[in-house]
DNA sequence: TTGTTATTACGAACAAATTCGTACTTTTGA
DNA sequence: TCAAAAGTACGAATTTGTTCGTAATAACAA
């Protein structure tokens, strides 16, 4: 049964998410689909993942018909959030601040998306008087 | 012995990465005063964990003496930006600014971190050109 | 109807990470 | 000198996550 709230998420688990996060509610077999796509991997595995996350309470499932339909029960902004968290907190001594400035030396952004960063931000400083 | 270049560090791992990274070169007597102010731990555990680093090549270390000196041989940074560069892919779909925009909305930085990040965009625009 | 296929459930094997007891060695100080 | 303290090494137990075989059942098609 479910115990925790919501624990994280596991790296698998994670896998599964974001193809229930695109797909909206799926079928094991559509899920498996996805994943098998981009790694080997067995039917009853995935299975039993979703079987687990079930029972964790990561997801929901319709079991009326026989084929049952899962969806994930926490949003992807939510587990974002709190990963990104964790993130801040181990490994940038809690400073967000250095998280993006990391972020964004490394990682370029296009022009266009660091005009949105910059708006973004503007709205932020105006918000905040 | 060493198998893998440098293998992603796991949780517990970070957690003495973090104090290395802090302190310095530091005996596992003072990496494990350090963990023990935040978790209940054994001396024995933070002292496997390190061994084990070391095996795996994370660590370095000073066995000249009988007491140890153990230090960390991958950087701060390179860690963060591994560790980004993962967490992009699997929950932000390769969007580093998507990232940076979640992460700017959910953790209020101070105003002066805020400035620092317009100054880090600018900087990071005009050398673009 | 009847056999083939798709599905779920379940348990066990395997793997990776973590924890810790114990033995042994070196240092120290009374 | 020698007992106590501090250190390392090592192996094993535990926990957590992952993988998959097998059985039972439902749906389907010939």
């Amino acid at each position: 049964m479910a115990a925790d709230k919501h624990p994280r998420p596991t790296e698998s688990e994670l896998e599964i998410l974001q193809v229930l996060w695109e797909r909206g509610p799926s079928t094991v077999r559509e899920v498996h689909e996805v994943l098998a796509r981009q790694k080997e991997t067995g039917y009853t595995t995935t299975l039993k993942l979703m079987q687990i996350m079930h029972d964790k309470g990561t997801l929901r499932r319709d079991t009326s018909a026989r084929t049952h339909i899962y969806e994930a029960s926490v949003s992807r902004e939510d587990t974002q959030h709190q990963l990104l968290d964790r993130m801040i907190h181990t490994l940038f001594s809690g400073s967000a601040a250095s998280l993006v400035m990391q972020t964004l030396g490394h990682h370029r952004a296009s022009a266009g998306e660091l005009e949105k960063i910059k708006d973004y931000l503007q709205q932020l400083e105006r918000s905040k008087k």
